[in-house]
DNA sequence: TTCCCGGTCC
DNA sequence: GGACCCGGAA
């Protein structure tokens, strides 16, 4: 399993290069970017954070003081704007309460312990505790997401009935735990399965045409 | 104009 | 399983 990850990430590095994850000028803009990337393509995303951006400053604070309606409307391009307006502005008071809005404070301590309270919290599940582990505070935590599965599931890594946690653990438990290594694979996973695992699959081209089993 | 895509909560 | 929602492709 070892062998057959590290062989996958070394094809996608001498194919994608270097990849410059995650898009953000702050760890919170981050948070953001999280949150209002969960079920939505990554351009309606940058359309929302540059709106609010023109409006207030990317801190807890400011987001907190934001009128409900009026970040409603700030980051309607990435939609289901309403429930992610309410539960982004709950996370980011909670974080002003409990850790004055310092984000670096509550990211740290034991991973499994910060990763359960970000688990906790209304809006985040599983990718989106673990894409703020792993971009916003840079935490050895990987982040599995639709597109893992697929390319898993397609290369012949999985049998299709694994839930999240079990494919985030063939991960965890086969590759040494390096942010920078955990950062850099999920990015090419990602560009991975935009560019040729599609949900229609381009495998003409594909650097991990050779060993894949969807092509043997 | 309909259809597709993607996380989380209930 | 259904609800939440957009932009863009078909």
């Amino acid at each position: 399993m070892k062998n057959s990850l590290m062989f996958m990430y070394h094809r996608l590095v001498r194919h994608f290069g270097p990849l410059h994850w995650w898009p953000a000028d702050s760890p919170f803009e981050v948070v953001i970017g999280a949150f209002l990337t969960q079920n939505t393509a990554w351009r309606n995303v940058e359309q929302a954070i540059a709106a609010l951006k023109q409006h207030i400053p990317l801190t807890p604070a400011a987001l907190c003081a934001l009128p409900k309606e009026t970040l409603e409307a700030l980051i309607r391009p990435a939609g289901f704007f309403r429930q992610k307006a309410q539960r982004l502005q709950l996370f980011a008071q909670v974080l002003q309460e409990r850790y004055q809005g310092d984000l670096d404070a509550m990211l740290s301590g034991p991973l499994p312990r910060v990763r359960q309270e970000l688990l906790a919290f209304k809006g985040i599940g599983p990718e989106t505790a673990d894409s703020i582990l792993l971009y916003a505070a840079q935490r050895p935590s990987f982040v599995v997401d639709a597109y893992t599965r697929r390319l898993l599931q397609r290369y012949g890594l999985l049998r299709g009935i694994e839930n999240h946690e079990e494919i985030r653990a063939l991960f965890m438990d086969h590759l040494p735990h390096q942010a920078a290594l955990f950062n850099e694979f999920h990015a090419l996973v990602v560009e991975q399965c935009k560019t040729f695992c599609r949900k229609r699959p381009l495998c003409e081209s594909c650097p991990l045409q050779s060993r894949c089993a969807a092509r043997l």
